[in-house]
This record gives C-alpha cells, sequence and structure tokens, in this order.
DNA sequence: CGATAATCGAATATCGATAATAATGCAATC
DNA sequence: GATTGCATTATTATCGATATTCGATTATCG
C-alpha cells in the first residue's frame, strides 16, 4: 500500500465498462429522462455508448436487480413503473427498519460520528447534481446507522434509499428541498447526541412520514400510471 | 388470452439457460457440494455444462445478486462464506419483518388458504430432496405473508429464507427437521386461525429464535470459517 | 541484499458475428 | 368471417475468438 492507493475509490477511480453504463442508465432513470416503461434496446444502448452488447447486457442485469428496471425474457428490458403503493411500501419498511439500526448503532457512535453526519447534511442541502445530493443524504443516514455493524440490514435500507430516489428527486426537484430540511434532520442527530435515543426515533418516523406524505402530495396531485411493471 | 395460457409458467415451463446454470450452482452451493471460498471460473463452468461463457457470465452474476457468490473485478467470482454474524443477521431480521408482514396479512387470510398452510407443511416435511423441502418450507410461510400485498416486505423476506438455506440445509442434513418440527409451524395457523395474532406473532419469533439456536449449536459446535467475503 | 522494474500467465472482459426466439401481419383454409 | 399456418422482422441470446487486466515471478539495478 503506498501513498498513491490513498486516492482509490476517489474521483480518480476508473468503473468498468458495466459499472459506467449502469450509472449513466440510472441517472438517467433516476431524474426522468428515461420514463417507466421505455425499453432499453441492448443495440441502442450499446451504439449509444459505443461498445458491444456484452457489457451493456451486464449493465441491465445491475439495473434489473437493482429493481429499476424490469426483464421480459426474450422481448427486452424496460424501465421499471413507479407506483404510490410501491413508494407507501417503502416508507413503511424505512419506518421499521431505520429505528431498529439506530437503536443498535447510536449508542457506539462518537463524537467525530456525529460531526461527519452534520457535515455531510450541509454538503447535500449545498449539492447542485441531484444525485450527488441523494447520495450525500443516504451518506448522512448511513452514517448514523453503519455502527450497529449489521451489513444485511444496512445494505436493505440502502436498497430502499436507492429506490425512494426514483420518487425523491422529481419532489426535490420541483419544489426544493423544503425550508427546515438541514434543521429537522439534524434534530435527529441532537436528540442521539443527548442520548434519547427514544426521542430520536420518533423524529425518524415522523419525518420519514413526513416527507412521504409531502412527496405523494407532490408526485399524485394529477393522477399518473400505477403498474408496478413495465409491460 | 385463450384457456391454453393457464399453463404459461406450469411444469412445462422451460429455464432459460442462465437460469438453468445458476440453479445447478445454487443447488451445489446451498447443498454444501461447492464450499465457501471455491472459485467459479467461467471457463470451467462453461465447459462442464457445455455451453460458452456468455450464459455462464449471467448466472454467475445471479449467484452474486443473491449473494451465494462475491465478485472480485478482474480476478474472479468465488461462493461467499457464511458466517455465524450474518446467520445471526439474517435471524433478527426474520424476527422483525414476518411479525410485521402478518398482522398486515392475518386479517385478510381466508378458510382455504389455511389449508394450503396445512398441505405445504406435510408435503415439506415428507419432501426427500433438501431443496424441495427448503422450498415448500419458504412457500408456507409465505402463503402466511402474502395476503399483506406488500410485494417489496415479501421480497425482502424471501430474501432472507433464501440465504438462510445456507445454514438451515446443512443442519437438517446432519440432524433432521427436530421432533414436532409440523406440530410447532401448525401452531401459528391454528393461533390465526383462533384470531389470536398476538399469539402467532410471538410464536413466530418464538420459533425463529429456537431454530436460530439449534442451527447454530449444529453448525459451530466446531469452529469454522467466519470470514464474509470468498478472498 | 533490498527495492524497483520488466515479463509472464491465468483469468476475466470485450468484441463482432451468428443463431434462436417470439410477436406481427398476411394469406390460405374451413 | 373467423381461425389456422406461415413467412417476416425486430430483438434477444449465444458463440468462438481476441483484447485486457492484474497478480506473481523473475530480472535488473543501486
Amino acid at each position: 500500500m503506498t501513498a498513491i492507493d490513498a486516492f482509490a475509490g476517489g474521483p480518480g477511480a476508473k468503473l468498468s465498462t458495466p459499472d459506467w453504463i449502469a450509472d449513466q442508465l440510472r441517472r438517467a432513470i433516476l431524474t426522468g429522462t428515461i420514463e417507466g416503461g421505455a425499453q432499453l434496446k441492448q443495440n441502442d444502448v450499446a451504439a449509444r455508448f459505443d461498445v458491444s452488447v456484452a457489457p451493456v447486457r451486464e449493465a441491465l442485469q445491475r439495473l434489473i436487480a437493482d429493481g429499476l428496471a424490469v426483464l421480459h425474457p426474450n422481448r427486452g428490458v424496460t424501465v421499471s413503473m413507479i407506483s404510490a403503493r410501491d413508494f407507501r411500501d417503502i416508507a413503511e419498511l424505512r419506518v421499521l427498519l431505520e429505528p431498529h439500526a439506530l437503536r443498535h448503532s447510536a449508542p457506539r457512535l462518537t463524537r467525530s460520528d456525529f460531526e461527519y453526519s452534520e457535515t455531510l447534511l450541509v454538503k447535500a442541502a449545498k449539492a447542485s447534481d441531484p444525485l450527488q445530493r441523494a447520495s450525500l443524504h443516504w451518506e448522512f443516514h448511513r452514517s448514523l446507522y453503519y455502527r450497529a455493524d449489521r451489513p444485511r440490514l444496512l445494505a436493505q435500507i440502502a436498497g430502499l434509499y436507492q429506490s425512494i430516489n426514483r420518487y425523491l428527486l422529481p419532489a426535490w426537484a420541483s419544489s426544493g428541498l423544503g425550508a427546515n430540511w438541514i434543521e429537522s434532520h439534524l434534530t435527529i442527530v441532537t436528540a442521539i447526541r443527548n442520548n434519547d435515543l427514544d426521542q430520536a426515533c420518533r423524529l425518524i418516523v415522523e419525518q420519514t412520514l413526513e416527507s412521504s406524505d409531502r412527496v405523494r402530495a407532490q408526485l399524485w396531485s394529477a393522477p399518473g400510471q400505477t403498474n408496478e411493471d413495465g409491460r
């Protein structure tokens, strides 16, 4: 391990071709550039990225594993549909899993963990790129849960945050973060700092549901599609 | 849609090549024929199944998505390691998610649902093929939860049952199901039948933890490997 | 002798081309 | 006039061959 390796994983970290393609497609899907139901033809994608179909197929597999796309055997893959039902389902799981994670993590969090969390929150609010903001937002929550030292639980919550971007990003884009986005998140950190775990969990639940309601109102004020898969 | 379409997806449904290969490998991993840490070289697998590497790579991707294998970029994929920690993590999530699912599902379960559940239990106990037994065991639990009508929640629980097979099958193989396997599972159905939801949830938690302890004792009476990934 | 650089090898990753698949439209038949 | 069978065609799935990658081994140099 030499000094130069410290940059591994940083901005200089080269992505594999499938990861690169998957990331580009993911971004397009999450930001709504590609809509639910759209067909992702392997030849088209390969042409657009100037690669052969092999890495494209691999990239599509990742999107499918993420639940961002649906495979129709021999008939291609389409971008999965979003729905109010699915969104509610995600919020419900968050309310179930996150307090659980926090209860195991909070007792082990250190002062520098808190500082890191708060830094992330500010960075997230300032971020101009919506995907970067989403990523920092998740990293904030992750920083509160990771001391639980439960990889599987954390992975499940991570999946929920990944999925929720599909709904959250359009809402943020159309009406911003909300007046006291930073402050309300900060109260969670403060509650943990004060060893008031019950209060922290209450706040998480409350804010999850609140944010949920706001997004729901935002996205389904006008009626949209509600199918689960992209048939 | 004509009547004949009702058979689509039935026993006659042919698996795609990648699915077929993935299933074979899965079986080998779950039954312990292939051990944790073993390297899955795409050329070897391709030769063994007499196909080219393309479908093999796809099959390996599925195993990776399942958590049964780990990808080391440019260096191949290895069968993931099992560990007491991971096993505990799974049990904890089951205890968290399954009662939640049951609470939403139970009020909607019908008499014929119960009959179906009980049938599955008997079939599972009788099954000689360990993977079929595992599949019926999950299907039993699924039949109790599916009326919750929460696809995401159900998918997460399904993933846990898939993962737990890695631990459960060897334990079953070495010491059987346990004396009153059917009966103890039946008490859950009975409790639901009697509208005693709290009791049903208690039983689930209790049995999950009990079974967990038994498996743990079984598998780690002699010390084994405990790494998370197959490095 | 120790550290750095070139080489090699075993495996993955990618490519371009071909084969297989299933929906579609069209014609032939009852 | 509706149903069946059959080419058409758009697209995925698979193949065999080639390029690339990265660790290990060996060689070179201070």
